[in-house]
DNA sequence: AGCCGGTTATGACGGCGGTCATAGTAGCGG
DNA sequence: CCGCTACTATGACCGCCGTCATAACCGGCT
């Protein structure tokens, strides 16, 4: 993997939001994250002297970042871009985790919000903001294929909300079933609402 | 609250599908949920002798009834039911739990998902049979609606998706926005599935 | 060489978690 | 009164977790 490459604090980070998309925060501990990142454990305290608090928040940024990336990378390998057929390359990346790695991990700044949007303020504002890095990319490709301006915010948050919704309901099942079907029943509202010109 | 007249394993099996879906699995301990049941602590090994887990377990299956309990309530108190209509209804219990109470909290069945999907087999299919036990009377009503059979179910999938991610965005930005944004932009393509005849 | 900031290494500590063991109580049929 | 079952009570055990303290490394600079 090219996480290898990067340094040890970027690797924490990233190594963190894997262990929390799969186990939750409160089952991810400290030492199972460096172990993970092949990180010596001394440089978490160095690296993150705000603790897990600090590491969690940071991996649900990485997280949020990240997603906005994918988004951006679906857009420029589409040829016609749809609003159907961006929903569809965002739940594709989790339909193919299912069937490369067998099984179905969740979304880190899920598991962080529900894990932690009671206990910690900081976490909680985190997790908002990853939301709204994820969600505004969305938004400025679905007016940028013809959405209204006033309703593009609006589908992208229902993207999103379907999207994690689906995936939970997915791992319960230990099938991607509940996936492909939001992406079929979504998929025409979503291209139904392109301004016809 | 109507609870305290149940027995105390009933008490203690609501009180931990509160704090779950308020802290976490993780973050629920046993402890916590003998003393919010105001129930003996030495009970919870009697009642509960597969351990955390069990209690975990029925918890999640309670919060599946409850869920399919309020479609049917709901269904029974509209005078002409729409999809959208149900849907609202759906997620208006949790908006008027933020009026009301000022902050949400989760769905236990979700945080279970979340936190025990990877690592306890049990609570995940516990978790899927809740979702099916919530979809289930979702499905019948939208086909005594009008809709058609082969998609009264995936729809009942995406309504709880939408409802189940947005429940996790709003949370996270301390708003209900994100639920009603769902409602809003949801409603019409559901109404739009009732069999025009 | 000597120093030094940025790192890594390691062990200890306090707390809390789930679970077990054991004893206690209450009710009740005999 | 006995014995039995259902339930309650309490404390102890062990392990893990996050955090801290302390010391060692190590490259580069003077």
């Amino acid at each position: 993997m090219a996480g290898s490459r990067r340094g040890p604090r970027e690797r924490m980070v990233f190594s963190a939001a894997q262990l929390i998309r799969r186990d939750g925060v409160g089952a991810t501990g400290m030492r199972d994250v460096a172990a993970h990142a092949e990180a010596p454990r001394g440089s978490l305290q160095h690296y993150f002297p705000g603790g897990k608090e600090q590491l969690v928040n940071e991996a649900v940024a990485w997280a949020g970042r990240y997603a906005a990336r994918r988004v951006a990378r679906f857009l420029a390998g589409m040829a016609e871009p749809t609003p159907s057929g961006l929903f569809a390359a965002m739940v594709r990346q989790w339909t193919e985790e299912y069937e490369t790695a067998g099984h179905l991990s969740g979304c880190p700044v899920a598991a962080a919000t529900v894990d932690c949007a009671s206990s910690a303020a900081s976490t909680r504002q985190a997790a908002a903001t990853a939301f709204a890095t994820w969600a505004r990319p969305v938004a400025e490709a679905l007016t940028g294929m013809g959405v209204p301006a006033d309703r593009a915010g609006s589908l992208a948050t229902l993207m999103i909300s379907a999207l994690e919704g689906a995936l939970i309901i997915a791992r319960a099942e230990a099938d991607p079933r509940a996936l492909t079907t939001v992406v079929r029943e979504l998929g025409p509202l979503l291209d139904a609402a392109v301004r016809k010109d």
